[in-house]
DNA sequence: GATGAATGAGCGTTCATTCAT
DNA sequence: GATGAATGAACGCTCATTCAT
């Protein structure tokens, strides 16, 4: 392949990160092989990213920050909380389907140590968990979700499945598309796992433990 | 015979090894911290060890194959699957409320590369979703859990709601109890986010696609 | 083009690991020693050789090429095989005399294990009896030397004593020049050490046991 | 098998430490290898030996010093110096061929460094050279070797002889018996290469240069 | 005397990063 | 900007030796 213009270079590198992370690891990948698949000299890479871990942290900031914002932006388009939370899961686990290397080290090589699973958190994660926080909000205000629901709670909830579906499939063979699971997903997280017949008991309980805490 | 190989220096070595993991990482642990820490001298850790990577895997091996057995013993003696459920959720999330630095190893350290998350999938998680999966089952059976719910779908769900919970707590300041988010868990995942006044009418798409996929 | 490959660092790393091998031997020798003395970092050693015992084989593949070069094209240009043998004992004998950490390395630490010992068998030893071995058999043509000499064993033979010359000058003072050992040491080996008056009646038992022997 | 009284534990130690050894080499031998296949525990080596060192070298100063008695002592009843050489050269092929492991580890273990090879010179080789240069001495006198021979370099050539045949043997496929080799040996060493038709002109020098040094 | 668990010094090798060209 | 040879700190693991029992 020839070489393509040298503004492109970062872009090669992170490409070339990319696959090598996911395959050998964040500490099993070795910055020459990142080198020698995106084409450049050892040294180059030091001119784009600071270190080895900067290239992992760009990575994941360049994806994350796209991600966010065109899901933020579809979501106000739709016209209700579970279409947004429908469109929102699509577009989660779509993005790793369509990526398998991508989801590799999403899923797995960023959660290697509490220092990138915190920076992860506090910068995309947060937004996430703002953006879910927003529509379950407005489906509490618009009837659709039970007003007795922990809000903190319930968006933990809803990203903790969607994050499962991807890490099971990654694990497993990937030979089936996750992509088709934001239907399913959607549904058990609206109506639960229970027998509609059987009476809901229980719920009180529900906000009276969970309200006070949630976490963040 | 000469000095007992002391059955407790295995231990004064995972206790180390714990703390040491979760504070600097898996692989920024070094065999000498833990030695130091444990009292041992760096040679004594491979009399009871292969190496670094089996402390980590024998920690995880053996913590599990406890806490398994435990759920699953408990899960006899109860009547019903939403009890069963409840007790699975409290014991899993209690598991960490009372070990931090467990918790952090377990959510963080041990999910670093595809090769620690592939063996933790073949080993107890595989374990883990057949109780949950029976569980589950036999709430259908007893009419408790809807027949439509797919059941791959439901266990990964159960187990990523709370395995959510105890990232957010880890990466949180871990200001509140973990252990206490059960209840609350169960029921969202019983009941559903949506109002109960919502007809459920979009429940039959979530057989249709899921049953077929779910992965493992 | 970045700082350049010097090809003189890796004969500087060659020449310091003679006098390290030499001094405390292979095992006893430490590579970063090596590299201190070579005026190299730890690490530039690795970029010239595989390991530590592929210097100590490179150094001996590289000696004995030249040397045994050198003395197959001298044997070419000369007229017959006693003087063949006085210039082949000669180089033997001086290629030592004038290093004599080469000397230790060659006779006492390439012979530390069978499998130094099988290699250096395998490669030049191989090469060098036969050069002997043709020599000896054209003295044979010639009439010079005995027809019924066992060739095998006259090569062996001519080479145990010159590398016990060398091996004796070494653990000795190394107060005398081995070099001027060449002539006798031929002599010796020409004309025996009996007496010539006496008349040679055993020699028949020499070609009788040895000829279906000798080895390799 | 059963363990032998407690007094031979030094001897089956030996005979341990010759086979892992002859396989391993000594920087490749452990301690802990041999103490198990002398059926002992590891730290009962140190009951009868200094160090893993002094097992080596007790190992060749018992075998050498039964050895050399006994060439010494048969030399003495035989009546001329060639069957003396003769005997002599039986002797010692015949203590390697009889003991492959035992010639592994003498000529090529015990050589692994120049200290190991200084004490081996400086005890037993002394010796042996003295043996063979009392015999070759008696031969000039009693008129059957030449007057005018080198002693020490006749010495060291027929040692150095004797020892490149076993060397050989060892890393060939021992597939002969290298104690047949003895007559053909001596044989070459006494009447020489050449041809007998061939008047050996250059004697003279034989003394000449050689006298003077020889080395030790 | 015998044991074998425990010790801990020691080192080959790797690889992220630098910097002269 | 780009290169890639050179750097050297860092560490998991081994194994001869010790010594409490």
């Amino acid at each position: 392949m020839a070489r393509r213009r040298s503004d492109d270079k970062r872009e090669r590198i992170l490409e070339a990160a990319v696959k090598v992370f996911a395959r050998k690891g964040y500490f099993g990948a070795r910055v020459a092989e990142i080198a020698k698949k995106a084409g450049v000299a050892d040294g180059t890479i030091y001119l784009y990213f600071h270190n080895k871990e900067d290239i992992l942290v760009s990575l994941f900031d360049e994806v994350m920050a796209e991600h966010i914002a065109r899901a933020r932006e579809e979501s106000k388009s739709l016209p209700d909380a579970e279409t947004k939370l429908r469109a929102i899961a699509g577009h989660h686990l779509r993005l790793f389907s369509g990526n398998q290397d991508l989801a590799v080290v999403f899923q797995v090589e960023l959660r290697q140590s509490t220092k990138f699973m915190a920076r992860f958190t506090a910068t995309w994660l947060q937004d996430y968990f703002a953006l879910l926080g927003d529509v379950i909000a407005e489906g509490q205000r618009q009837g659709a979700l039970r007003s007795d629901l922990p809000k903190k709670l319930a968006t933990k909830a809803f990203f903790g499945v969607l994050d499962q579906m991807v890490t099971s499939w990654i694990l497993g063979g990937k030979d089936y598309d996750v992509g088709e699971l934001a239907g399913p997903v959607v549904e058990l997280f609206l109506r639960g796992a229970a027998s509609p017949a059987k009476v809901p008991k229980a719920r009180p309980a529900l906000r009276a433990v969970a309200s006070a805490r949630g976490g963040r």
